[in-house]
DNA sequence: CACTTGACCTGTCCGC
DNA sequence: TGCGGACAGGTCAAGT
């Protein structure tokens, strides 16, 4: 669930909570989350000081003054949780807020400890996320990042850029593209759903079926979406929270995601309805969002 | 080659 | 109440 407004909210938060931090100790208890390392973490990481905290595409980037970095990627269920010297709780503040909790729980996999008592919590229920420690250096040649798209909020990428790249992929489903990491960065499925909708292209339409003027429309949608969803810190569906535990409240502004069976906000008598596209849950408005082919439009719907 | 599907995991929810 | 199965979704490997 972490997408890019989700992974930003979060290093927002830690670069505000680490610089400064010197890592005394860590822990982990669990191969998978720092896979393959050539390096000793214990070695590499106990005395670093954390510079600041980066991000590219859905991955983290704790910068150490030791020249290595600590890359996260918190795949569907990772958390990262900042708690000070004197708080042991975490979360939202409602005693009944099934997210609130104590550190470390059962799904932490790596703890850091720093200098003046305060830890950084790593969770992942579903194990998919990892970290990995390497020189700053090498951070460019991991293979994500290699082959990853342009941020879609650089300053430097443009609706001509992103309708070039789009077309790479000429045959695929637009969803399919959006989610494509090499295409664009950071795009997942709650926003490609809710871009999607914005723009009004159906998520199964084709690539080469949708003009160059729908693409500028979408091109649009998806920025002003993702910037409505850093403000309101993410989205929170299931576990996802920010460095210090608290929720996103995204989905309150949601226009299709998770609201099948209830009315779409262009046509009140339409309601929004589920589908499987690219291998998802995917939300649509039949009224907004229809296929050029009207003939695939209904082999769709059956 | 371009694109789609399955695997990786675990917790939750639904129907029987 | 317990149990099996479907589902959730980011990315990579394997399949079509």
């Amino acid at each position: 669930m972490p997408e890019l407004p989700e992974v930003e909210t979060i290093r927002i938060g830690l670069d505000k909570l680490l610089p400064g931090k010197k890592v005394i100790s860590e822990i982990h208890d669990w191969d998978k989350g720092f896979p393959n390392s050539k390096y000793d973490v214990q070695q590499f990481l106990t005395g670093a000081k954390i510079l600041c905290v980066r991000r590219r595409a859905k991955v983290l980037l704790i910068e150490l003054d030791t020249k290595y970095s600590l890359a996260i990627h918190l795949k569907m269920t990772g958390q990262l949780i900042f708690i000070s010297k004197t708080k042991e709780r975490w979360g939202g503040g409602h005693p009944s807020d099934s997210l609130v909790g104590h550190m470390p729980d059962k799904s932490t996999r790596v703890t850091l400890l720093f200098s003046d008592g305060s830890k950084l919590f790593f969770n992942d229920q579903r194990k998919f996320g990892w970290m990995r420690l390497l020189p700053s250096a090498e951070v460019s040649n991991l293979d994500f990042f290699k082959k990853v798209g342009p941020e879609p909020l650089s300053a430097n990428f443009f609706a001509k850029e992103f309708r070039g790249r789009i077309r790479r992929r000429p045959s695929s489903t637009i969803k399919s593209a959006l989610l494509d990491q090499s295409v664009i960065a950071g795009i997942g499925n709650i926003y490609a759903d809710e871009s999607l909708w914005e723009a009004r292209i159906h998520p199964s339409e084709r690539v080469n079926n949708i003009s160059e003027a729908k693409l500028n429309t979408l091109f649009k949608s998806i920025q002003s979406i993702l910037r409505l969803a850093i403000d309101k810190g993410g989205s929170t569906d299931r576990n996802y929270v920010n460095a210090r535990g608290q929720r996103g409240s995204y989905l309150e502004f949601a226009k299709v995601f998770r609201r099948e069976g209830q009315p779409c906000f262009r046509h009140p008598k339409e309601n929004i309805i589920k589908l499987r596209v690219a291998g998802r849950g995917t939300h649509i408005c039949p009224k907004c969002q229809k296929l050029r082919s009207t003939a695939e439009n209904k082999a769709i719907r059956v």
